[in-house]
DNA sequence: CACACCATTGCAATCGATTGCAATGCAGAT
DNA sequence: ATCTGCATTGCAATCGATTGCAATGGTGTG
């Protein structure tokens, strides 16, 4: 591949002349310059980015490590921030972690062995960091931004969505419906101040009813989902209203509570988290809460560019929360009569 | 950041004698290249990838090119993408061009700038690619390996889906269930041998039944389906079947159907193709053409890595064409008597 | 005419690794 | 004691850019 001393021989000047007419230095003169660019440009000459990143210390590559693209969530995520990592002229390196520590350790020290600029981790739901695992990725002294929260977070520059306020107003929603019997098909608490599951249950508590300890059904994979749903038809009486942590998990709620003969809402409403795409074309459509996932992604890669250009001043670590919104779709409805 | 001649001073020995330590080499002593791993593993050593890189000619890093994220199908590809390329050692490079030629260039140009040790082009269905374009790429001496087919592409390796086949599988199904009278929503010709819309319309003239020119609904965007179906409903007799050219827009089609009244399939058949996670999990549940994606992915990379490292001699480039099937579901049914 | 100054250009160091070849030193052979 | 050979280690070149500083030459001024 041709370099720049073989345009410098070509043109008859040094490849410091090159390198400089190619930069669009004042340095040069314009009928130089432009001779070499007439040069450059006939023999496809392209500056070699690893070179040049080796010298300048810095590789306008922004590194992305991700749980995995089969929920729906994280492509619409991942979709979004690409646009704005690239439009903010940087390439993007993508991990995909499996949510699986190892793995995210692994693909930390590789994007730090390529010197990316900097770092944007999304870590899911796994609640597999920890405080220790933070410290531990601080001192890489790589500017890193993260998207959720996890015990430990505040160490660092994250954005997450206000989820406890999303969780919030479906509280109130279900409420207004008249739901007393509420169940809660949700995964571990590990968002502390966020955390969905909690802030729900605490609203619901405010407007006078109380979630029993039965109905509140812990799961960790999509599958088990339909385990619960089972469980729940049995308990008596039966709940008129579903919380799923997620829309994934709301929408197996939906399929399994519907091939057992019971009408959504009629008879049990349910309600998700995320408003993925699908949530709108299955029938009946879904009751969710939408994350402004644009805003999200702006916010990360605004911090994060800010962080790498050194723009924000600021040493100390900034937390910067998008609001979400309630969605209301048909899978939620009044609260149906029952025969206590 | 420590750096290799830091190690060394703190071992008393040369950079050269570290880098070798590191590498394992056997070319040092066993007590030295011990002391030397207990001292960088001390300081946290890591090396400069990028130094790397330029020095060895090559960086271990593949870029993908993919339309876009929110088609489904997509994640689902580049999932199964990344999961091998990782598997092979390498890093991926992701760029979105947004079905956008220009962008496509552009990233071409970037991912060739960092001296990627291959492309991976998932071109997706925008038939921008001609055989002109090829070309030029084909001269960067990058390897490449094309994902899909379009004029031209067979300049390069590339791996496609026997989508044509699929068609066909469809075609027949429809024939079987006694439909005389089709529509097809399709997207415009571009994909030659492979293509769907051609191979289905051949395979159901095959059985004796023409497809009526009025039928033939040709769109650009998913949001036109709305339309053909409007169109569609108003024709005499009305199609008792319609193959969408895929998943998202047999979606839109079912459910523009059912606002509109028309019971799926009892009134009309609609099949998609791609087999989407979605297409599952609607009601009526989609019949449609799957497609092996990881299967796919599997032989993309590794053609890829072969040429890469060079184990693939033939100069030829190869296509490799992956099988698909039809899976049945709630969608497709009988065709229904109609007084016509 | 001499000098200062400015516009161009080239020289050479640098970024942080890898690696062929030369140098060193010690052990064993003669 | 001298020499050969092997195991270690270091020197220095190289990968392909960027850039501070020196060198060059031409022009304008006193």
């Amino acid at each position: 591949m041709m370099k720049l001393e073989d345009i410098a021989k070509l043109a008859g000047v040094s490849h410091s002349t090159v390198s400089r007419a190619l930069a669009g230095s004042t340095l040069v003169n314009r009928a130089t310059r432009e001779r070499i660019e007439a040069i450059a440009n006939d023999h496809g000459y392209q500056v070699n980015q690893v070179a040049r990143n080796l010298k300048l210390q810095h590789t306008n590559t922004i590194g992305l490590i991700a749980p995995e693209l089969s929920n729906p969530y994280y492509p619409k995520l991942i979709q979004c921030i690409a646009d704005y990592v690239s439009a903010a002229g940087y390439s993007l390196q993508l991990h995909l972690s499996g949510k699986n520590q190892e793995n995210e350790d692994k693909s930390l020290v590789n994007l730090r062995n390529n010197r990316v600029d900097g770092i944007l981790l999304v870590t899911g739901e796994h609640g597999l960091m920890a405080a220790e695992y933070a410290a531990g990725l601080h001192k890489s002294g790589i500017p890193i931004v993260l998207m959720g929260w996890f015990p430990g977070a505040d160490a660092f520059d994250f954005v997450t969505g206000d989820d406890a306020d999303g969780a919030r107003q479906i509280a109130r929603h279900l409420l207004d419906l008249g739901h007393k019997n509420i169940a809660v098909i949700g995964k571990p608490v590990h968002r502390g101040p966020f955390d969905r599951t909690t802030a729900f249950i605490n609203e619901i508590a405010q407007g006078g009813v109380v979630i029993d300890a039965a109905n509140l059904y812990e799961i960790t994979s999509e599958q088990d989902a339909i385990l619960a749903v089972k469980q729940l038809l049995q308990t008596e009486p039966r709940p008129t209203a579903i919380f799923a942590y997620q829309d994934s998990i709301a929408l197996v709620v939906c399929k399994e509570l519907q091939a057992a003969g019971i009408r959504v809402p009629d008879d049990i409403s349910v309600i998700g988290f995320d408003d993925l795409d699908m949530a709108s074309y299955v029938s009946p459509a879904l009751t969710t809460v939408g994350c402004h996932i644009d805003a999200m992604a702006k916010a990360l890669v605004q911090r994060l560019t800010e962080r790498i250009t050194g723009e924000t001043a600021a040493a100390e670590p900034v937390g910067v929360v998008v609001p979400t919104r309630l969605i209301t779709r048909q899978s939620s409805g009044p609260a149906h009569d029952i025969s206590s």
